[in-house]
DNA sequence: TTAGGGTTAG
């Protein structure tokens, strides 16, 4: 029976793409004789809850093409890979389509909306959404308030959590992340840890290592390493070290070699210190310029074989994603890029501007680490953005990591040279760059 | 057989 091999091959689809083993889901999806909407559905979905939203809307795109009528579910798959790799003109192409169609902006797709909006960088349109939707829940709050944490509005989103109890709705653990890390990306230590204690005693919510996590990185950004320190030896529900790791990141920031060796120095006497940590310690190190350090760390993190991310930038030109790589020279225009970066870099000493060198963690000369600063794919993707965008729109980059302060400085100071208006969210947050000045105030 | 919100670290 036709119907019986539909609905069963969907569900050994669903069993791979929930174990996250896309490619085998793929072979059984593309086998298939005939697929209906939750087939399709499933494998969309699949891509985009599993860190390969690009090929989700590209997946998105073929549906539409075979003649399939997209549903519920499959807006709120879609939503979700655009706002992961930042594709906003593909996201209100969304919302167009929604208004088109027999679906109604439910506080599902609402909140799917926001989160795609403010993540796109666009936070007007996720408060419009929010404003719209007749039957907000906790769940649609939480969506704005992190949204407005992301982007650096602490006021706002504060606001929002005051609202929710004036409307009757409960907080819930998220939005206790969204509000402590509001917190954080403004140094407000007293008003976390009062968020913190409130969270415990009057709401109930027993604190997850998130919240811990939160107020670990806002202690530790604040220059609080101590007070952090504690918070982290007191619980013992940090099952992978993440708490160290936010701590040994803070001691980088604060260039305390001290305190980080003596974390280290404590987790490998615990049998705790992975890999990662030597990374952290071996930043630290190299952060006050202590090369030796960082040699010894490296030889310990080539035994272990530590693997980093690979950064990468994107930017979306014309409805289509563009991603940049380190040292990317495959781009089509890759000759005109490099032309514009140049032609950057004349800007910036124009204007006086010297590299900012000790965002390199590596010991080569200070020639050697501004070239291997010019490069960084930030720089990449924005002189792809001026070369491929109209005169005073906004570009948009978005970028996988955390943006290095040199790149950060040049994306400020591009702003005010070329009179655009740039915006940048990194694995933190936004990044809001108008005329030499950046919404985050430097503190990030 | 699908279905909204998630911090921290490299």
């Amino acid at each position: 029976m036709p119907e019986t091999n539909l609905v069963s091959f969907t569900a050994m689809i669903t069993g791979y793409a929930k174990i996250g083993d896309l490619d085998e889901a793929r072979m059984l999806f593309d086998g298939m004789k005939e697929r209906d909407v939750v087939s399709w559905n499933v494998m969309i979905d699949g891509y985009a809850q599993h860190g390969r939203p690009n090929e989700s809307l590209i997946l998105f795109r073929q549906m539409l093409k075979a003649r399939m009528k997209p549903n519920e579910a499959t807006m709120l798959a879609v939503l979700s890979a655009c706002g992961q790799v930042g594709a906003l003109e593909s996201g209100k192409w969304i919302h167009l389509y929604l208004g088109y169609s027999s679906m109604s902006i439910n506080a599902h797709l609402g909140t799917a909306l926001i989160d795609m909006y403010s993540k796109c960088g666009s936070l007007e349109d996720a408060r419009m959404v929010f404003d719209g939707i007749k039957d907000k829940d906790s769940v649609v709050y939480n969506a704005m308030i992190v949204g407005y944490a992301i982007h650096g509005f602490t006021q706002e989103a504060l606001n929002l959590f005051m609202e929710m109890s004036q409307v009757g709705l409960h907080p819930t653990d998220i939005t206790f992340i969204g509000i402590l890390s509001a917190c954080a990306h403004a140094g407000l230590v007293s008003e976390g840890w009062a968020l913190f204690n409130l969270m415990k005693d009057d709401c109930g919510i027993q604190p997850k290592v998130e919240h811990y996590g939160c107020m670990v990185n806002l202690l530790g950004r604040a220059g609080k390493l101590e007070e952090a320190y504690d918070l982290v030896k007191g619980t013992s529900i940090d099952t992978d070290s993440v708490l160290w790791g936010t701590l040994l990141g803070a001691c980088r920031l604060h260039k305390n070699v001290d305190l980080g060796e003596q974390i280290v120095e404590f987790l490998h006497g615990l049998g705790l210190a992975n890999s990662g940590t030597y990374v952290l310690l071996s930043n630290i190190y190299a952060s006050t310029g202590n090369w030796d350090g960082v040699a010894r760390m490296r030889a310990v993190m080539k035994q272990s074989g530590v693997q980093k991310e690979p950064g990468c930038s994107s930017i979306e030109v014309n409805n289509k994603v563009h991603e940049f790589l380190a040292g990317d020279m495959k781009h089509p225009k890759s000759k005109e890029i490099y032309e514009m970066l140049k032609q950057m870099n004349k800007w910036l000493k124009a204007h006086g501007y010297t590299s900012q060198t000790d965002a390199v963690l590596h010991n080569i000369g200070d020639a050697e680490k501004e070239r291997s600063l010019e490069v960084h794919i930030e720089k990449l993707a924005l002189a792809f953005g001026l070369i491929s965008t109209k005169p005073r729109t906004t570009i948009k980059i978005f970028k996988n990591l955390r943006v290095c302060p040199d790149c950060h400085a040049v994306i400020k100071l591009i702003s005010k040279i070329t009179g655009r208006k740039i915006v940048m969210r990194d694995r933190n947050r936004f990044h809001h760059c108008v005329d030499g000045l950046c919404s985050c105030g430097d503190y990030w």
